[in-house]
Parts: structure tokens; C-alpha cells; sequence
RNA sequence: GUCCCCGUAGCUCAGUUGGAUAGAGCAACAGCCUUCUAAGCUGUGGGUCGCAGGUUCGAGUCCUGCCGGGGACGCCA
């Protein structure tokens, strides 16, 4: 936070003072850390923007900014540098002893309630590793929002009245010749009922290619399973509730956590569309189209938008000729809802887990003492890019019925797919068509069951990284619980290092990676850290951290420019912080924290801290050290990876 | 056909809403464990930033056009 203040205070001051002896008002501040530690803490290229518009040279109007200014508290001094960059310098040690009385101090509430919806797997199979990407990031997201000040609400909705569900009740029925009671027994009995789905689901999808006549029974099914006939509807309901439970204790092992499932079959029940599509209609939004092949639909007319301009089929239908809504339309619905701009609301009951949890229902059961949920300011949607069109047709339902603001609210956060390479495809043991091997990647399908499942990974990294604790300490108590951090560490990395822009080619070799840029490595280096005081506190060494005694430090003279380094990047955390949540791109966080985790252990190598005889040495190196473990520490949690005592 | 994303070192990726000499990891090579844990550290080599124009004090970053790769555009969800 104090570099903040700073920052915040030689903005205002440059502003003013460009305004003062200009006469010349700029709106932003360009403050950077320069590219060498020797040029100062913080550079601004203010005068050289200024050059242009003032008609004089860069140099002289820096040196004219230079002049006389007053700086703000910690900042030590201000020279003109290079083509005529302003160059500031930092009070070291003041600056050091002042972040280390507040290092990952969390920001005020920002009064901001946000949700969060992520994960979203259709429950009729197991998750894979592209879920995982969905779930990785959301989570992240939500741990940093939260941080943040804002009040996050995490959801997980869950599909289960549409087809994915049917397709695997008929299987069930018509294939595997299943009872309810069967199917029952199995959910009982086998620890991975998602596993069993996945292989039922595919079996399916190519029954349904070999014998198109079957595609009847889907149609059969999902009648019976609106109406809530029979034991087919109550065969959907136990299939979908079980994999969801699957999913959540996936999800589990990670720190992966929710607030409230929202389920499709609660916003069909309580009529959710309706009430929107009155709204929808009452503003003009969609139009009865008379004739044409759309004749009989309702419709929402796009073609004259910007944004959708060039489209094959710019028009979007909302309710079909049949009078049923789409999932478009449901989920404009949903998203209404969601910013509280639906008068219409749902009731909530527990669902029984391991952590407080809730989930719609229109049973009339509903807890009185449930949470206030929805109503959010701010709607994040974390959805992969291929959906999205569907993404820019919600947030236009929403613009079109709530007004700009609204739709402003309504965030897309967008993410490429996770798809394996062709040679983690054939280790798997999956056929490829000659022009698949020839691509650099493929993309996964529950429908063919073709991908890495999320638990395989997860049980693949636990093992790896359990055999690695057994090799490296042969006295750790318990290498598989160990293993299990490491593995989160592993995984929840991998997920966000890369921008979300970038599709990940999944190689299994280099996902089982713990060195280098890696959650391991990130982990390694704060129980390194963690040891350091763990061992001067059985050697009776005293750090000497207490504030007080800080205070009086002379780190102004013994701070090297390795140590002060690691204090200046670890301050800078807050600000990766926003950036990532701004910019929905959170490998700024995994990105930065690689950084500092390097410099740390430069550092520590280079200065021991444990041996070193002179106290006010030690004690500098102590404060670095501990101001590195508290970043860590912190960041660890937003990252949701556990920090392990040993390894 | 239209739109979106990607193209930076051998490979995988960063590059802070235009700023100073383009950086990491992996791989390769050469070193460092009697020391607070070697899942580590130090050093070396490695680049026409896809191509061609343009915008300006300044372009990997912005604009236009091409090339290559991926995705989307359904009365599916």
C-alpha cells in the first residue's frame, strides 16, 4: 500500500505542477520502475510527451519539472535522465521499515458485491483438464477479488434438464438395461460414478451415429424428464446430483470451493424467462417474425448492431416456433437475475457437503435462513471463447432491457480451450486420423470421451510429486499428504501462468514439471524461507524482527542492492494484484511472483542469514527475508496453493 | 463469406493500457552441496519480435494489407 501512496502522490504533484508552470493539463501519470536498479526506483516519461505538445525539448522541460519540487515522504530525490525521463529514488531503509510494518496489508472493502460464476460442467461425466482451466481461474479470480475488498459470491450453475443429462438416462435405460435401482446402487457402491458416465456417454454419442433412429429415445427421455414422469425423471435427478458431488469433491482436492449451485431446472420451474421475456418484449427487444424460415419465432434483431455486423445469421432466436425458450434466452434470464434486475427470485436449501453449501430449488422447500444471494453490481462469467457470440447476445439482451450500465456489468471472462498435443494424445492411446496427428493440438470431447480426466492428472502429479518427497527426505512423516500439496501447487500454476488468450497445447511431461516456472518452485522458496527462521529459533539466534527494534535500524546504510530489490518488488504486489483482476488476466500474479521467488533465492545464497556474527547485519538480512515470507505467505493463499512445512 | 484469438530464442511462454540495451523456464554447455534444504544458485551460447507498409521524438506493443495456425457464426446446450 505505501507504494501506492506514493505513486498516488507524485501523480498529483506532476499533474500540478505540469498545470502550474505549463499551463498544460495531462490526465494520466506513466510511473515505472526503470529498466536498471541504478537509474532509481521510479521513472516517469512525462516530459517526453510533453515535448511534443509545448513545442521544446524533452530535457529542459524535465529539468524544469526537477526543479524545486516538493517530494513526497520516502522519496529521497528526483533527477532528469536518459532522452529526458523524470527519475526517482527511494528513502531505502525508511521505505523498507514502513512496508515491512505492513507487507500484503489487504485494501479497505470496496463496498463492490461481485459474482462469480465458474466451473459449470454439464453433470453427465467426469470433469477433464479443460474444466479444470474454467475452475482454476475462477477461483483464482474470486481469492483476488475478495483481497481486493470486494464481496464475492461464488456460483456453480449446473445444467441439468438438457440433453447431455438425457443422453446418459438413456443409455442408462436402453443400453445398459439399468434400473433405477441399479443405477442407485452404483452411485452407492463405486467411488467414481463420473468415470462410469464418461464411458456411458460416449458409448452413446456413438450408438446414436450408428443408429440415428435412437435419437427418438432422447427425445422421449427429455419429455419425460420436463414433465417429471416416472422413474426416467427420477433416474436424471439422481445421475446429475451424483456427478455434481463428483465434481465438487474434484474440485475439493484443489481448495476449489462454492457458495451456491443454481440449477437450470429451478429457473424453468419458477418461470425465470417468462418475467424476461415480458421485460424483453416490453422494451421492443425481440420481434414475432411473420415469415421467412424463422417464421413463428421470437427473435432478437441484431443485425443492425456494430458488433455483430457481418455475421452469417446475425439474428439470434430466443424462443422457438414450438414456443420453447433457448438456452440463450434462459440464460439472459439467469444473467438478469444475477444484477437483481429480475423481480422474480429463487429459494434455497443446503446441499449436504463438506463445506457450507447451497443450491436452488422451487420445491417449496426452501431454508428461511438461507443468504441473500444475487444482486451483484458486477457479474463475472468465466466461459471459454467459443462461446462467445452467445456471450455478446447475453450481454445485448441485457443492454436492450436494463440499459448500458447493465451490460457494463455483465463481464465475459473469456479463456482459450485446453487441447492436447497429438503425442500426449497416442500416449494416452487414442486413435488420430492422419490430418489430426499432422495438427499441433486437438481438441478434447466428452462426446467421443476423448480427453484427460481432471482426477487422473491430479492422481498422476500426487504420485510424481510423493515420489520426489521420498527421494529428496527420507524423514518426512507423510510424502503422500505432502504430495498432494505439491500436486496442487503443480496444477493450479500450470492453469493460470499462461494468458488466458492462449490455448493450451496439454503436455503431460511438461504439466508434471516442478522446477523453474512452476507452483513447486513458488512453494520450495517459501519453505526455504520459513526454515530460515525455523532453524534460528531452535539455535536460540534472534532475528530481531519486532517492530520496534526495525524501527531503529540503520537499513539505510547496510541495504545492498540485491536486498533492496526484493523489498521494492515485494511492495509492488498489491498493484499485480489489481492489474491481474482489472484485466482478467491473472498470469500477471503467477508471472510477478516468479520474479520475486527468483530474487529471493539469489539472495539467499549470496546472504546467510543463520551464521552471520554482525547483529545489525543479520538483522537486515532478516527483515528481507521475513518481508519475502509474508508476500509469500499471502500470495500463496490468493493463489489457493497450501504452503507445506517441509519438503 | 464475416468475426474473434494466436504468431517473440531450438521448445513452452513473459514483455506492466507506445518508453531507456526485448526477458524467464525448459533443453545445451561450464561451474557451485563440510554452510539457513541442490525442487536451488552462478555463468555461457542462442532473436530479420510471421511478412510488407504506415502513424511519431519513440513500435514487440497502435493502424492497414497479406501469410500461417486455432476457434466461432444452430429452432444444440
Amino acid at each position: 500500500m505505501i507504494l501506492e501512496s506514493i505513486h498516488e502522490q507524485l501523480t498529483e504533484t506532476l499533474k500540478t505542477r505540469t498545470l502550474a508552470l505549463f499551463g498544460h493539463a495531462v490526465d494520466r501519470v506513466v510511473l515505472q520502475a526503470p529498466p536498471k536498479l541504478n537509474m532509481g526506483d521510479l521513472a516517469t516519461p512525462l516530459a517526453l510527451e510533453l515535448a511534443k505538445a509545448l513545442k521544446r525539448k524533452p530535457r529542459e522541460l524535465a529539468e524544469q519539472l526537477a526543479n524545486g519540487m516538493t517530494l513526497p515522504a520516502l522519496v529521497e530525490s528526483v533527477s532528469v535522465e536518459g532522452a529526458g525521463y523524470l527519475n526517482f529514488r527511494l528513502d531505502r531503509g525508511g521505505f523498507t521499515a514502513a512496508h515491512y510494518r505492513a507487507v500484503m496489508a489487504p485494501p479497505p472493502p470496496s463496498g463492490e458485491r461481485v459474482i462469480v460464476e465458474h466451473t459449470n460442467i454439464n453433470p453427465n461425466k467426469a470433469a477433464h483438464i479443460g474444466h479444470l482451466r474454467n475452475s482454476v481461474l475462477g477461483d483464482t479470480y474470486v481469492r483476488c477479488s475478495k483481497w481486493l475488498g470486494d464481496r464475492v459470491e461464488t456460483q456453480n450453475y449446473i445444467d441439468d434438464t438438457g440433453v447431455q443429462v438425457a443422453d446418459v438416462v438413456v443409455a442408462f435405460e436402453r443400453l445398459e438395461k439399468k434400473s433405477l435401482a441399479d443405477v442407485a446402487e452404483m452411485i452407492e457402491t463405486n467411488q467414481r460414478f463420473d468415470y462410469v458416465c464418461w464411458d456411458v456417454y460416449s458409448k452413446m454419442a456413438q450408438y446414436y451415429a450408428e443408429h440415428p433412429e435412437a435419437l427418438e429415445w432422447r427425445k422421449e427421455t427429455l419429455h419425460r424428464i420436463e414433465n417429471q414422469e416416472g422413474d426416467t425423471a427420477q433416474l436424471a435427478k439422481l445421475i446429475a446430483r451424483a456427478v455434481v458431488r463428483r465434481h465438487l469433491e474434484t474440485m475439493q482436492r484443489l481448495g476449489i470451493r462454492y457458495d451456491l449451485l443454481p440449477k437450470e431446472s429451478d429457473i424453468i420451474h419458477l418461470h425465470f424467462w417468462d418475467r424476461a421475456f415480458e421485460l424483453l418484449k416490453e422494451k421492443g427487444a425481440v420481434v414475432l417474425e411473420e415469415e421467412g424460415k424463422h417464421k413463428g419465432c421470437w427473435v432478437m434483431k441484431l443485425d443492425d448492431s456494430e458488433q455483430f455486423a457481418g455475421m452469417n445469421e446475425p439474428d439470434k432466436i430466443l424462443v422457438r416456433s414450438n414456443g420453447t425458450v433457448t438456452y440463450t434466452g434462459k440464460d439472459i434470464a439467469y444473467q438478469l437475475w444475477k444484477l437483481g434486475l429480475l423481480d422474480r427470485t429463487f429459494e434455497y436449501r443446503k446441499f449436504p457437503f463438506e463445506y457450507p453449501l447451497w443450491e436452488t430449488t422451487h420445491e417449496g422447500d426452501g431454508d428461511p435462513s438461507a443468504p441473500k444471494f444475487g444482486g451483484a453490481s458486477r457479474v463475472v462469467n468465466v466461459i471459454d471463447s467459443r462461446q462467445a457470440y452467445l456471450q455478446k447476445v447475453v450481454k445485448e439482451g441485457v443492454r436492450l432491457v436494463a440499459g448500458e450500465k447493465a451490460a457494463h456489468a455483465s463481464i465475459h471472462y473469456s479463456y482459450e480451450m485446453v487441447a492436447l498435443t497429438p503425442a500426449t494424445a497416442k500416449a494416452f492411446g487414442w486413435q488420430l486420423s492422419d490430418e489430426d496427428a499432422a495438427r499441433p493440438c486437438v481438441e478434447m470431447s466428452g462426446r467421443k470421451g476423448f480427453g484427460v480426466k481432471a482426477d487422473d492428472l491430479m492422481a498422476a502429479l500426487e504420485q510424481k510429486a510423493a515420489d520426489a518427497v521420498r527421494a529428496n527426505a527420507a524423514e518426512v512423516a507423510d510424502a503422500d499428504a505432502l504430495g498432494r500439496q505439491i500436486a496442487i501447487a503443480a496444477l493450479r500454476y500450470f492453469m493460470i501462468r499462461f494468458g488466458r488468450n492462449k490455448v493450451i497445447a496439454f503436455d503431460f511431461d511438461e504439466a508434471l514439471r516442478f522446477e523453474g516456472d512452476s507452483g513447486p518452485y513458488l512453494q520450495y522458496s517459501t519453505v526455504r524461507v520459513q526454515n530460515i527462521f525455523r532453524k534460528m529459533a531452535e539455535r536460540g539466534v534472534d532475528p530481531r524482527l519486532e517492530e520496534r527494534v526495525v524501527d531503529d535500524l540503520t537499513l539505510t546504510q547496510g541495504l545492498t542492492d540485491d536486498m533492496w530489490e526484493l523489498v521494492r518488488l515485494s511492495a509492488e504486489l498489491p498493484a499485480a494484484i489489481r492489474r491481474a483482476v482489472d484485466s482478467l488476466e491473472l498470469s500477471i500474479v503467477t508471472q510477478y511472483l516468479l520474479d520475486l521467488a527468483q530474487k529471493f533465492n539469489s539472495f539467499y545464497h549470496k546472504y546467510p542469514i543463520l551464521p552471520e556474527k554482525d547483529d545489525a547485519e543479520r538483522q537486515r538480512r532478516a527483515v528481507c527475508a521475513e518481508v519475502f515470507r509474508r508476500t509469500m505467505v499471502g500470495a500463496m493463499e490468493l493463489l489457493g496453493i497450501p504452503v507445506p512445512e517441509r519438503m
